[in-house]
DNA sequence: GCAGCATTGGACACAAATGTCTAGACGGAT
DNA sequence: ATCCGTCTAGACATTTGTGTCCAATGCTGC
């Protein structure tokens, strides 16, 4: 499953429609490229003036898709929510037959590149600590992440408390891991993860549910 | 001691010496305000103009002091260094009798805000994300700090493997701890001081060692 | 007292960013 | 065929930042 990396533009993209007429880039170009520069440069780097370069196109074209430079922010904020909130919202309500199967569902989202973006959670949150709004917004969907973990251990017949104090464990120390920037690479996560799903679960994983985790993991790495 | 704060300008501080003729601030006073800015509001916010408005003081008299800009923030990293890496080194260094006085006096820097400065150290490590040269020295900064932790356990007689480890330990999850933010109230931590004692230094603490320790926290941050 | 130094402020030049207005180019509907 | 809606580019105005130059001001030492 080597598959080629989508680009970043629509027009350089031959599995999308083709831009008519003189149409240069599309609405969705504007925010991954301002989403690029968020995660790599922080939220005072993301210019329309540059961005507009990196499009090759002009800076005043920006102004038929967004109203404004904060009309860009609050889109990207928005894409956020969806992106990574509704993430783990699914991944915590797929099937799973034990706690166990469901807790390897959660780490499914960190582990797969195209479902929550971590780099992203990360800039959203440095953005957060110097605007209260956005703050307000990250505790929102912190709440609401919690809350989907929380459902998920009560799924599997954990008392209430039980399973807000372990879905807090679990979703706070992930975020820990990836405000710290530790990689730890795939192999030493997959040897510690008997132990980590003990620890998160307080029951005994099967070592088949185990094996497909890992193979599902290194296939999705691959 | 209930000090009174000492206040941010030279020319509003009794203690100092006063500004003689026109003279209306400090080299040192530019460098605190852009400080200020620089924990509060990230290095992309330490400019010129802002900070000579809060000094109320004209912009150009910004470069009696300074060559650029960019040599007012090689004066904030320096100043970083000097600041945060020697209060370790010195804390490290300070007199103990066992490892377990010596470790409370590595707590030291991080108990008393006028030691080691958590939010400028956090503002620095944000900074190098986005920058090479910084980055290179905030790596530096962290193997002399690691070093003088290290020393510190090797005085007390561990092999130098393990004081390695036990110093990355202790270093690694101060820091952790601070780039999550995480503000655990200070009973909590002081109820949780033997065992983070015993964990860091494999030795059981003696009870009037933890008893000073908490003494002395108490009173430094009444 | 006055020469010189240290410090400040104002004028100027310039770059980079935001935002507005308008003309033009292109394709699709009628 | 033409008109209309969609997108783009360029000109203009404004703001905010950097950096330079020079004149003015008030101590300090002689």
């Amino acid at each position: 499953m080597s598959r080629r990396l989508a680009p970043v533009l629509h027009r350089d993209d031959p599995d999308k429609d083709p831009l008519v007429g003189h149409v240069k880039v599309t609405r969705a170009d504007w925010l991954n490229v301002a989403r690029g520069i968020l995660v790599t440069n922080g939220v005072s780097e993301v210019k329309i003036q540059p961005i507009a370069s990196k499009l090759a196109v002009s800076r005043s074209s920006f102004y038929w898709y967004f109203k404004s430079r904060s009309d860009l922010l609050d889109a990207l904020l928005d894409d956020w929510e969806a992106r990574n909130t509704q993430a783990i919202q699914t991944h915590c309500g797929d099937a799973a037959k034990t706690i166990t199967q469901a807790v390897c569902n959660f780490f499914r989202c960190f582990v797969d590149p195209h479902s929550f973006d971590q780099g992203l959670d990360f800039a959203i949150r440095e953005w957060a600590r110097r605007d209260a709004s956005v703050k307000s917004r990250i505790e929102q969907a912190d709440k609401l992440r919690v809350q989907a973990v929380t459902d998920m251990f009560e799924r599997f017949d954990y008392a209430p408390q039980d399973a807000d104090a372990r879905a807090r464990i679990l979703y706070f120390m992930q975020q820990g891991y990836n405000a710290l920037d530790q990689v730890e690479p795939l192999e030493d996560r997959m040897d510690r993860l008997e132990a980590y799903l003990l620890g998160f679960t307080g029951r005994t994983p099967l070592a088949d549910e185990c094996a497909d985790f890992r193979a599902w993991s290194r296939e999705k790495l691959k």
